[in-house]
RNA sequence: UGACCCAUGGUGUAAAGGCAGCACAAGAGAUUUUGGUUCUCUCGGUCCAGGUUCGAAUCCUGGUGGGUCAACCA
């Protein structure tokens, strides 16, 4: 197919589910049909091991011309919300996908699973157990040890049938009865002892209100609601691969169509937690300001972060799929964003830690502008002006006293070049005795190194970033470090959990100043400040009140050469 | 002391019995009005032991190591 095609076909190798997916074309299983699904329940927000799963079903099914579902398995009214549904749709339609008129939910197929279970009960394949939850959790026995059979398990079809018709009627209470699958009780596999398919919950459902007060367990509902979806291709995590002969075993007594599950191994990233609930600790107990901290891995997180869909969907084409357990690098994911923001991200001129510079031969006044260019990565970005004036602000960082060799930047007697503007020479500066803190420095220009014309190109060693005393606009920049010290919060010493290794130092607010371009920012425009990194508006921003977060720093081969020393 | 799954550079991921490749990370250099970008180069790998084969990362057997499974959660 692609052997005639070298040329837009570089033979870029297949995952192991693409070439599944492959096979089944060719051998004409479904016809040829490709059909995946994005299943998930609404208890939670979504986060980048999600967007690998949406990228993957998504990209799938638009690869072999196929269709993607979006289905809620919402199977569980006590830990479901409306909440979950309305951000879930808004993260992966963020992330670029569209399940056009594909929008389901296991609960759409209540009455039908319902049948599903009566046709269990009848051909003697279910009953009804009145034994508690405990008493269930005993008689399962272990894995390597068989369980025992319930009192209840022989009861007649007829028996069962009234019971669970009662059940569903709400005759009874929570916990007192559930229905069971009659498969055997010492399986080596303890999906497969005899396990709950209904239980009787009271409660009331984000979609179907009071009509049920019997729910179907996850594992009666998401084979087959796959099934009645003519699901082709299951893909689902690695740890459903042992639910997949329960999944087989429905599918074949009650007699219906059989997708086909592909497990793979869930996303793991380094120096973060994965784990709803402990994404859901970290909410509710304060360590950051909600789902949407810029410093959490949810979706919605990394999109008030400044991550952009494309770096998260190159990012999960990138890390590939396979079986093996994984934990991805956070840096990969940096590296993913950087090279995107590099292209698409307007320059500005940002000074997050002011000291002033003033030009002591420079006049006083209105001074210029200077002219900038955007983007050099991208031309038709164009140019923009940048007011220059006799004081100014770099960077602390960007003076040093007596400074090593290989400090390209301002120092006594020194030269720099403005970027977009003159070169100057430090002539001398101001300390504070008491704190030993430098609190001015007064430099010289050349007018004749003006940036653009002729004589401009004098070589100087390093090129400082600035801002106009005069014409700056204050703003609020919010960096961003790693939200855990430990690359793996997970494994943790004895007597210590994933929140001991939390970084007390992954927030910095700073007061900065910023070229006037910026002044019209909206909420999620993105920059690159010059020489410091990437930044994008925060949702608390205003006009009046700029706040920019810290999406990635730039690269930086100084302060790694700094910190080898 | 069970069943199932997995094992390739530091981290990911390719190689369908025939040259172990790519990306990130790390290191060196070139270019640069961003110590950014770009470009060049370097470092470094098939868990172990047998077997099959002209030939094994790949197939077989046995180890070892890791993961998953005992909610009326999903």
């Amino acid at each position: 197919m692609t052997e005639n095609n070298p040329k837009n076909e570089e033979k870029r190798s297949l995952n192991f589910i693409e070439e599944i997916i492959e096979e089944d074309i060719r051998t004409g299983k479904n016809n040829s049909r490709v059909h995946t699904r994005f299943p998930p329940e609404p208890n939670g927000y979504l986060h980048i091991g999600h967007a690998k799963s949406i990228c993957l079903n998504f990209g799938l099914g638009k690869k072999y011309n196929g269709k993607t579902n979006l289905r809620f398995d919402d199977t569980n009214p006590v830990k479901e919300d409306i909440e979950y549904v309305d951000s879930i749709m808004e993260d992966v339609r963020w992330l670029g996908f569209d399940w056009e008129d594909r929008l389901f939910y296991a609960s759409d197929y209540f009455e039908q699973l319902y049948e599903y279970a009566l046709i269990l009960i009848r051909k003697g394949k279910a009953f009804v157990c009145d034994m508690s939850a405990e008493e269930i959790a005993e008689t399962r026995g272990a894995p390597t040890r068989p369980g025992t059979e319930s009192p209840y398990r022989n009861r007649t079809v007829e028996e069962n049938l009234e019971l669970f018709t009662k059940m569903r009627a709400g005759v009874f209470p929570d916990g007192s009865k559930v229905l069971r699958a009659k498969i055997g009780m010492n399986s080596p596999n303890m999906h497969m002892r005899d396990p709950v398919l209904y239980r009787i919950i009271h409660a009331t459902h984000h979609r179907t209100g009071d009509k049920w007060c019997i729910y179907p367990m996850y594992d009666f509902a998401h084979g087959q609601s796959d099934s009645i979806e003519r699901i082709t291709h299951s893909i689902c995590t690695l740890e459903f691969e042992v639910h997949r002969p329960l999944y087989d075993w429905f599918i074949k007594e009650i007699g219906i169509y059989a997708p086909r599950q592909i497990e793979f191994a869930r996303l793991n990233l380094s120096y973060t937690v994965m784990s709803k609930r402990k994404l859901l600790e970290l909410v509710k107990e304060g360590y950051v300001s909600g789902w949407d901290d810029p410093r959490m891995p949810t979706i919605c997180g990394l999109r008030r972060r400044g991550y952009t869909p494309e770096s998260i969907r190159n990012f999960a084409d990138i890390i590939g799929v396979a079986k093996r357990d994984n934990v991805i690098d956070v840096s990969l994911l940096e590296f993913c964003v950087r090279e995107d923001l590099n292209k698409r991200a307007d320059r500005r001129m940002a000074v997050l830690n002011p000291l002033k510079v003033i030009i002591d031969n420079y006049p006083d006044g209105p001074g210029e502008e200077m002219e900038a260019i955007n983007n050099p990565e991208d031309e038709t970005k164009g140019k923009r002006k940048i007011p220059f004036s006799r004081e100014l602000f770099i960077e602390q960082e960007d003076f040093m006293e007596d400074p090593p060799a290989k400090f390209f930047r301002l120092a006594p007697g020194r030269e720099v070049r403005l970027k977009y503007a003159y070169i100057v020479r430090c002539e001398n500066f101001i300390k504070d005795s008491e704190t030993g803190k430098i609190t001015e420095v007064h430099c010289t220009y050349d007018p004749m190194t003006k940036s653009g014309m002729p004589n401009s190109s004098r070589k100087v060693k390093g090129t400082l970033h600035w801002v106009s005393a005069q014409y700056a606009i204050r703003a609020e920049v919010r960096l961003y470090e790693r939200l855990f010290n430990k690359e793996n919060p997970d494994d943790m010493p004895e007597g210590q959990s994933y929140k001991d290794c939390i970084n007390p130092e992954s927030l910095h607010l700073v007061n900065g100043f910023i070229e006037p371009a910026a002044e019209n920012s909206q909420v999620l425009d993105k920059y690159q400040f010059e020489r410091i990194g990437y930044f994008s508006v925060d949702k608390d921003s205003s006009p009046q009140n700029l706040i920019f977060n810290r999406v990635v720093s730039l690269k930086d081969s100084w302060t790694k050469m700094e910190k080898v020393k």
